[in-house]
DNA sequence: AGCGTTCGTCGAAGCGCTTCGACGGTGGGG
DNA sequence: CCCCACCGTCGAAGCGCTTCGACGAACGCT
């Protein structure tokens, strides 16, 4: 492996000019970068991360905290994992990838260790403990989900509140006037991850500035929770007709159940799901949706970590506004 | 940030004292260990990552590259991924996550910078052009996959041959004399990931030796499809009693198609899939199926990883046999 | 008693890079 | 015409750690 050293012999320099060439911080001669590049391409030379980041204080890497089996669905993380991946590559950062199941060990770790620049953690809970624990580090950190005190950390995630005003305006703007929610499982609730109350308190409050008549309940796991989901609603507010499904997993189920018992979307019972693209347009009927963009939100985790290492000043909190996509489980109310 | 010779300063032993109780590769009395591991408890101290790996030329990272969006199923890889992060730490190390479409380039760059000291790779082609470039690397590296030459380099994966073989004994031991397999979309055959074919090998080679009428088609994506391949199938081989599928994506549509044709499975159709656990149980009929233990390989791809970098010496393919669970979608044929 | 070992510790030399101060040379302004 | 400023480059001082050789002390052996 050629170092630094090498590269200057061979370009007839110092070694501080191939450093200033590499990185820019000082002008050098158009020929003189010329004969450095040159040396540099000839010896296939790459400069040492660990040297680097021992004489920099910087490690152009990323920590990014998954959650490991939660019942935040597979794909949406797989989507904001690449997301993020390919976002810190456009800035040159790598990614360095934690679970969350290591706690606020793990990001002391790796922050302690001055292993990474910044960090992401996804999956945050309303009073996540590893807020105080983020706030106690050198580094920048990145909350994707909304706590209750973020601390002055700052926070990207969709508008779940918007989005389930959204979500009934659609529906109300197609004559509806009884809707139901088929919301996250009750662990979801428990767990304390926000998005899940703040969809319901934008879907209460939207329904209530809408005039319309609803309720909502939370839908357990697999056929079972989805028929005592069903029932529930059913019992508490007959005949609606429409719902809007905040709750991936219970999907399938879902329409397989709706099927057996002969209700045909849209016509008898119309939907309107929260979830990605591709899960909207896997199912047997195209669903009306609103987007989860979970590649929008990993994307501008990553420029938000930047920012902050740059110094610049950035807000907060950034929500990403809602997007609802027509497609074949809606129809309209005479 | 406190150094290590703020350590050493405090507990009264030299820098080198301090190193040597934290790696112990040489012997400290009991007395001076524990002065200094108060020392290293009270200030904080966490030992730099990029100066350590300066000076000892070893990271306690592995790089894994992932593919991103592709044919294998999402939850394999994400079961994957997560199982080879918490091995790792096992193992101390932390991990860096590439994505496939860097290509060579993202593996020279890790290595070449020193960020990493093996590599996991993901997604391995036929006829890989990122089998040389690893070769190439001072750093080994583990295929997760069988290219048809591995040039020496490690490789760990499922033994889809036998896997294939066991599908078919498991029904033929069901009575079942006429089975159709249904493969992998075309776009998996093409691009040459040697699971499919492997399979595919196995699942005639077993055929022949039982003895049994069998008949392979691919399934494209969506119901279209499965419409497509069952076709084919009933066209070269009408009547068959069983299905072996090996492709998770068409399950869902599949099973939806069986039933809008009136055939029931298991009493009309028996069905064995190749799908991780959760997929066989998450469908309408529980399926009997031959597991894709994702857990296990990526665990054994990192038990791989860390047997090279210890210098032992490691077989240069390892394929875990399958496993068949049975469940409720295969029925005994008179 | 003398010698060779082993044990526990220290000192110092790097590992490869960034960055700061310095310095000669050139050009423009007074 | 002189001085100052700026441009382009160099030299050297670290960044924080590992590791090798060395060394005194304690020990067992003959």
């Amino acid at each position: 492996m050629p170092t630094i050293s090498d590269v200057a012999r061979a370009a007839g320099v110092s070694m501080s000019t191939v450093s200033y060439v590499l990185s820019g911080r000082r002008p050098i001669s158009a020929e003189t970068q010329a004969r450095v590049k040159a040396a540099i391409a000839e010896l296939g030379y790459h400069p040492h991360a660990g040297a680097r980041a021992l004489a920099s204080s910087r490690t152009s890497v990323l920590a990014l905290v998954v959650p490991l089996r939660v019942d935040v669905s597979v794909p949406v993380i797989m989507q904001f994992v690449t997301a993020v991946v390919t976002a810190a590559r456009t800035y040159n950062h790598d990614v360095l990838l934690l679970t969350k199941d290591e706690g606020t060990a793990g990001l002391e770790r790796v922050a302690g260790a001055t292993m990474v620049d910044a960090l992401i953690v996804m999956d945050v809970e309303r009073d996540d403990v590893r807020i105080p624990a983020l706030g106690r580090l050198k580094q920048p950190s990145v909350l994707v989900g909304l706590p209750d005190d973020a601390a002055g950390i700052a926070c990207v995630d969709l508008d779940f509140a918007a989005t389930a005003a959204e979500c009934l305006r659609h529906l109300a703007g197609h004559g509806h006037r009884r809707i139901a929610l088929v919301g996250p499982s009750p662990a979801v609730y428990e767990r304390g991850t926000t998005y899940a109350s703040r969809f319901l308190t934008g879907f209460t409050d939207a329904a209530a500035e809408l005039g319309l008549e609803t309720v909502a309940h939370p839908c357990g796991p697999g056929p079972a929770g989805v028929r005592e989901c069903l029932a529930a609603i059913d019992a508490e507010l007959p005949e609606v007709s429409a719902l809007v499904v905040h709750n991936e997993e219970a999907l399938p189920p879902l329409l397989e159940e709706l099927r057996t018992r002969g209700r045909r979307v849209p016509a008898d019972l119309s939907i309107v799901a929260v979830c990605p693209r591709d899960v909207a347009v896997g199912l047997p009927v195209r669903l009306t949706s609103a987007d989860i963009p979970a590649h929008d939100v990993g994307t501008l985790a990553v420029e938000t970590a930047m920012n902050l290492l740059d110094g610049r000043r950035t807000p907060g909190t950034r929500l990403l506004p809602p997007t609802i996509v027509e497609r074949d489980s809606c129809s309209s109310r005479d």
